[in-house]
DNA sequence: CTCGAAACTTGTCATCTGATAAAAATTGAG
DNA sequence: CTCAATTTTTATCAGATGACAAGTTTCGAG
């Protein structure tokens, strides 16, 4: 029987509460970790060790190392389109130019607030994998499709890899931009100056392309 | 005596041309492997059996995996840094609107050329290390400055990492791009096109800061 | 309060990892 | 060709790692 399947059996008993914190503080310290330092770069145990429980852990709650990453993955992801949706709504009665502009506001503010998922598709876009054919396969396309939605076009890949880049590789990077400019990007001025600064950009890229 | 001693004596023999090849390989496979990776990501005999080498090898030519890493990086720096030097040359006596776009144009090649820099920075950048501590000590300030005599204004973090963001993470995320997409992002059309739109886009946001 | 299931704890193992050492092979200067 | 330095090959070791398999403790329904 699997990690899953266990947690999903509500009835026939329910000690669950240590339990269930005990799974959030590995997720938690997973996303931390993972994200970081990828997956072959961070041992369960250190994993364990920084979520504050007991050794052996997360072979009880998720089975495999393997499993507690797709979790991990999957959490990401869910919170990732809470927002999306939540933009959704407040974008659908905009007119095109300003559905976009609202849109690329929110996806800066988003990749400040919550560098994590940028940082582990940062981590495994690099190179062919297990995971990246999971990634893709359970969330990336529909992310995909549902942001053409949202702005009301088929994304392309320019457009697509100009905002996600210019937009969150900063926050992403955050530790080296510390260091070379001696400011923290998480921070609220910086973050709404660099919201402020991508949408206009990619204003102005949308208005020429609407040109040729 | 270290690796790097031996390597510098060139008088008393001369055996090295096996050697030589035997170092070039190692160095290539530890740029792609740990680019992709990461440094706890893949081990010493990983890269050696990529490299095509014998195990042990790492530790006669470079002592150890951590001064792999660090000759790695600094044969990615040596290289950004002579293409740096050439655009400095070819940018020289254009106008500072010019300049700024021929150089933007050359950094999105160089990215797409050589993707490993850049993945190595991706991985990198996103937890302290000693490995982020020595990049920034011997190269990253140094490649800042640079960057900022070049294009003749003190580089601010905004226009940095839209810079870097917007022209190379579709190159490091290559496999990504190539699976939701269906296109490669380093073929010479696209490479070209990406670099018109990334220039264009910081040319505005320039004349943007001048008017403010 | 009782008791069985859920949750946690601890022990063990095969494998991998980085490093060191020493033996063997290769090389090129003389 | 000779031979000693360089380079390669192989053996070994202590520690880490993921998985599994006991144990022990905690919990709450009845």
């Amino acid at each position: 029987m699997t990690a899953e399947t266990k947690a999903k059996r509500s009835p026939q008993k329910a000690t669950q509460k240590r339990a269930e914190e005990t799974r959030e503080r590995l997720l938690d310290a997973a996303t931390e970790l993972f994200a970081a330092l990828g997956f072959d770069g961070v041992s369960a145990r250190t994993i364990e060790t920084h979520a504050g429980v007991q050794r052996g852990l997360i072979a009880y709650h998720f089975d495999t190392k393997e499993a507690l990453w797709r979790e991990m993955a999957d959490r990401l992801f869910t919170d990732l389109r809470e927002r999306l949706s939540l933009t959704a709504d407040i974008v659908r009665d905009l007119s095109p130019e300003e559905r976009q502009k609202a849109f690329i506001t929110s996806f800066v503010r988003y990749s400040a607030d919550a560098p994590m998922l940028n940082r582990m598709m940062a981590q495994e876009g690099k190179a062919p994998s297990w995971r990246l054919d999971y990634l893709y396969d359970t969330h990336l396309r529909d992310i995909r499709d549902e942001v053409s939605r949202i702005i009301g076009r088929e994304i392309d890949p320019h457009t697509y890899y100009v905002m996600t880049g210019a937009g969150a590789f900063v926050f992403t990077m955050e530790h080296v931009c510390e260091k070379l400019f001696g400011v923290n990007p998480r921070e609220e001025s910086f973050v709404d100056e660099h919201a402020r600064i991508v949408a206009r950009l990619l204003e102005s890229l949308q208005r020429e392309t609407d040109e040729s």
